[in-house]
DNA sequence: ATATCATTCAATTATTTAATTGAATGATTG
DNA sequence: CAATCATTCAATTAAATAATTGAATGATAT
């Protein structure tokens, strides 16, 4: 392991991000996150040998993930104090991504880009300012919980045939995603469409409401400028 | 690779955070994060074969970090539109985190559990509505860029006593950080007592402002609970 | 069609990273 | 202060991942 010389600052963020880049920390990580442990009761929760979980425990602490204090004459393991939880979520926020990616018949939409009705950011704030509108957020449930516009229901696009129900059928339905690259929302739209609601998208998503300093959450905003 | 059977959920998070577990893929990502590239140019930008760039690409597409499309006779890798800058911001984040952790002497701080004076959020509201104190961020600066309580200055912790002069004497300085674990604003208020300055520190930090609705963003509230 | 050209694949070698074993450490407790 | 016990270290072997080479695609464009 290269403690010496993390040459580039990339090195060093790959060091990071290798340091949860196997299934055995990211338990044990998942594990002492909901409590402090010690190394024996890591490893047999994990099914490792002791010094094997202690040598992952080791890797992870390395990289900041967590601390040790000792207590009697074991040593117990607890998160660290820097940003991982919110680093863990945003990976799950990836893989649950990946997973809607695959569900859903993106590859589809994104052949004909056929222009769909959007709906700018200052009609959509003066129909929500009078309820006349239901916003929808079709991300992941993980996506969503790390920051939505106030007042979205949460429908994952994948479930959204089956839980057409929630949606009333009155009003006109705003899906928004995660921005202008986003399909998700735009077949989100196709689909309702196709079962008689009134519904447009919001094409500027999630980041788009942010600009506008109104957003509940996420850090979708900042992206990677100078260096990454 | 394994594409076939990524077993556990947590082996496919691995899988995930080790297609970021390499210098070079991450180098690739944050140019194709800036601009839309052919294979031919991002090789060149990376001073890497043909091949493997390539191969680097690759795995970075499996991954869902980036899309291709074609152009012409050459392939064009973009950003994908799943929630990759806030994954790369949250790992920067924590690199940036453990920075500040090595220039700082938490250690330190943490041995000698003293008590010191907190500030509640009911109390703070208030003193900010009547703007008679100063809020401070004693994050890194990646962390503040994403996401802030309104209104606090920021000064990293190992800067803090270079930049003092940015504070007013004349008001109580309120530092946060990353919630109750964080050690990061608690060293601050004992370095702003010895310098005579009069601080607290809001102990719930930028989570428990969260919890009010009122800060600008940031994903840190969402933990891990049932399964990461 | 066919030649062209950017990209990808396939097969090899080199380098890292993981797991296992058994011994060493070092703080605690009698 | 010696014995104990959880944890870590060190050395080995096994497995996974990178880089290199040269050949194969496969869509364009003449």
């Amino acid at each position: 392991m290269s403690e010496a010389t993390p040459h580039s600052f990339f090195a060093e963020l790959a060091e990071l991000a290798r340091g949860l880049g196997h299934a055995h920390r990211l338990l044990l990580l998942d594990h002492i996150a909901q409590n402090e442990h010690s190394v024996e009761r890591l490893a047999e929760f994990a099914g490792l040998s002791l010094a094997n979980a202690s040598q992952h425990l080791q890797h992870l602490k390395r990289a900041g993930f967590v601390t040790t204090r000792r207590d009697g004459k074991r040593i117990l393991y607890r998160l660290g104090d820097g940003p991982t939880a919110p680093l863990l979520a945003a990976l799950k926020s990836q893989a649950a991504f990946n997973h809607t990616q695959l569900t859903t018949f993106i590859a589809d939409s994104r052949s004909r880009p056929d222009r769909l009705e959007a709906i700018d950011a200052e009609e959509l704030l003066r129909r929500m300012r009078e309820n006349s509108v239901t916003l929808l957020d079709v991300r992941a449930e993980t996506e969503y919980a790390v920051g939505h516009v106030p007042g979205a229901v949460n429908i994952p696009l994948p479930e959204l045939e089956r839980r057409l129900a929630e949606l009333r059928k009155d009003q006109e339905v705003i899906a928004y995603c995660r921005g202008p690259h986003c399909a998700l929302s735009a077949e989100a739209v196709r689909a309702l469409s196709a079962k008689g609601y009134k519904a447009r998208h919001f094409d500027s998503g999630l980041p788009g409401w942010q600009a506008l300093g109104l957003a509940t959450s996420s850090l979708q905003s900042s992206g990677s400028k100078a260096g990454l």
